[in-house]
DNA sequence: TTAACTGTCAAGTATAATGTACACAGTGGT
DNA sequence: ACCACTGTGTACATTATACTTGACAGTTAA
């Protein structure tokens, strides 16, 4: 990898809008809070630098108040959390994604199929 | 990391089954048609080494005619390409296995999901 | 005007991941 | 006795990941 500008314009833009009513969103503070260097933030932010680690970008999605999984998708990851998911039904699961990633399943009929787990399971 | 018996065990099984009808399924030839060395290759299936990456992996698969993703699971990684499917639907996929999880769906539970995919799909 | 911020630049670092080359010892056949 | 093969131990090598330190210039507020 060499930067993700795409990742770093988006943290940039959820900072400053957060910045509007709480001036503790300045970069610095920022950096410290997820527990990184101001001077590495900047450098992610401005796409000079690759995102932070999952963990790190997990951080930054709770201080910013936004999803954890979109920012990790932006900077090409996935919550290792999912990955355990998977190894613990990998035939199953890795047959599941790729189907629904054949048929182009919307988010709203993924959205669908959990709901249906849901259902199924309260009765 | 610091080696993996589990997944080494599993692969020189496999690899010593397959040699009972194929002599070219020897550490040395089955490493070079993998495309790593003798010596890794050795370290890997007596857990000394960390597995390799999931594209030798997946070779080693291919080449033993089993599961990729399972063996990708005892190695304790996913195929990149199901991250890659995650990530085009961040939200949806990540609230799918989340809940999956959470009510411990099995395998089956999941290919029925999976079939439920295609039906609806086909018509 | 100086003090305290803001973000940025240049350079370097620590650790892990993913391997390699080469020499060696044991075994089985000829 | 020798050859060719088996797997293995020692000792690195290479690249990526995920950052850090310290110095700097511009802006803002007292």
């Amino acid at each position: 990898m060499a930067g993700n500008p795409a990742f770093g314009n988006r943290i940039r833009e959820l900072r400053e809008a957060k910045r509007q009513t709480d001036p503790t969103f300045s970069l610095r503070q920022f950096a410290q809070r997820v527990g990184i260097s101001a001077t590495f933030l900047s450098k992610v932010e401005r796409g000079e630098f690759d995102p932070p680690s999952a963990e790190n970008i997990i951080k930054m999605a709770e201080l910013l108040g936004t999803d954890a999984d979109e920012l990790l998708a932006l900077a090409g990851r996935v919550d290792p959390e999912l990955d355990e998911i998977i190894r613990q039904r990998p035939k199953a699961m890795a047959e599941f994604l790729r189907t629904a990633h054949q048929h182009q399943l919307t988010a709203d009929e993924i959205a669908e199929l959990t709901r249906r787990i849901r259902r199924d399971r309260q009765e």
